[in-house]
DNA sequence: TTAAACTTTCAAAAATAATTGAAACTTATT
DNA sequence: AATAAGTTTCAATTATTTTTGAAAGTTTAA
């Protein structure tokens, strides 16, 4: 496999990979061109190189912008802006991990409490209810604390000793 | 909040969650449903409590049986089928990271592993991607086997302890 | 201040994904 | 073997999401 299809290959999967996530295909294949590129891309080149138009890239960039992923860069010289990405994966996960605690967990927690303490009457439907949210709600906060503190330590040696242990 | 709104919110709010993951609103509709039922709820109740098409209900069961996390049940001396889902949130989250392993993540590794590994030429662009690509792939490796090690060793006492030191 | 270079916004269009419903299929019962 | 009860499939429809492109907005430089 020669340079160019290899980069296509993986701009391609990343991009798939990327709407099973959520994320939209277009906004995960800038992310991957970024990611594998050795310089800043303008907006010209991402247009370009992934054939969409100057609308979307814009507001996919903005929107990679605005996970933290993505940074906006100015060349001397140069007047149009340049686009370069996280490339440290330690870094990038940590933002990821962040940013959808943020988005998506902290507020299913909050609704999570919300109908975990409602005044059950005594039938079993309603026990069961307060039951399995209750647990659900203890679940998902321990599960955000754990990826929290699992990013945080990251690359220091209590991290690394737990690598080790795992093995 | 009485327990008819509660049990409606819930239910919203895990499908709307659902699609943020990729899961089609319904499919996580009817799992949420199905979570939070302590007994086994036939199609046509399904059908019912979310509006929906026997279509979608029968897909949408068949596609979260797929996943294993959830399963038919028989009443002694009913005709139809009841469905019933994993209650126990531990060995949810086991199934589920399985199987995104086996759907998702491992042909991932697959495409890293072709990409990473052309012969680069000496240009520094093509000595970037391979090197790029290759963490990638040792850093999806990596968090790979740390999901499946987190997932099987869950309520044992090395779960246990990593959870008292990462508190 | 004007013009050129570039970026953002957003309504309309296109593409994609989910849903319906009825026919085909299966299984159990008489 | 015929019927009834129930389930699955899938082409057509509907809903949602993404993309386009051109107008409006910004910034820089002469």
């Amino acid at each position: 496999m020669e340079f160019k299809e290899a980069k296509n290959k993986f701009v391609q999967t990343w991009g798939a990979l990327g709407s099973q996530w959520g994320i939209n295909k277009t906004m995960a294949q800038i992310h991957a061109l970024l990611m594998v590129s050795n310089e800043p891309i303008s907006m010209e080149d991402i247009m370009e190189e992934l054939q969409i138009s100057r609308g979307n890239a814009s507001m996919n960039l903005r929107g990679l912008m605005d996970w933290g992923i993505v940074y906006k860069e100015f060349k001397a010289g140069e007047r149009k802006e340049f686009f370069t990405a996280e490339k440290d994966l330690d870094e990038l996960a940590v933002k990821i991990s962040r940013e959808r605690s943020k988005r998506e967990i902290k507020p299913t927690l909050k609704i999570l409490k919300e109908v975990s303490t409602i005044e059950a009457n005594n039938s079993a439907e309603e026990k069961h209810f307060v039951d399995q949210t209750s647990k659900l709600y203890d679940f998902v906060l321990k599960a955000d604390n754990m990826l929290d503190k699992m990013t945080e330590f990251n690359d220091n040696w209590l991290g690394k000793l737990f690598m080790k242990m795992m093995k």
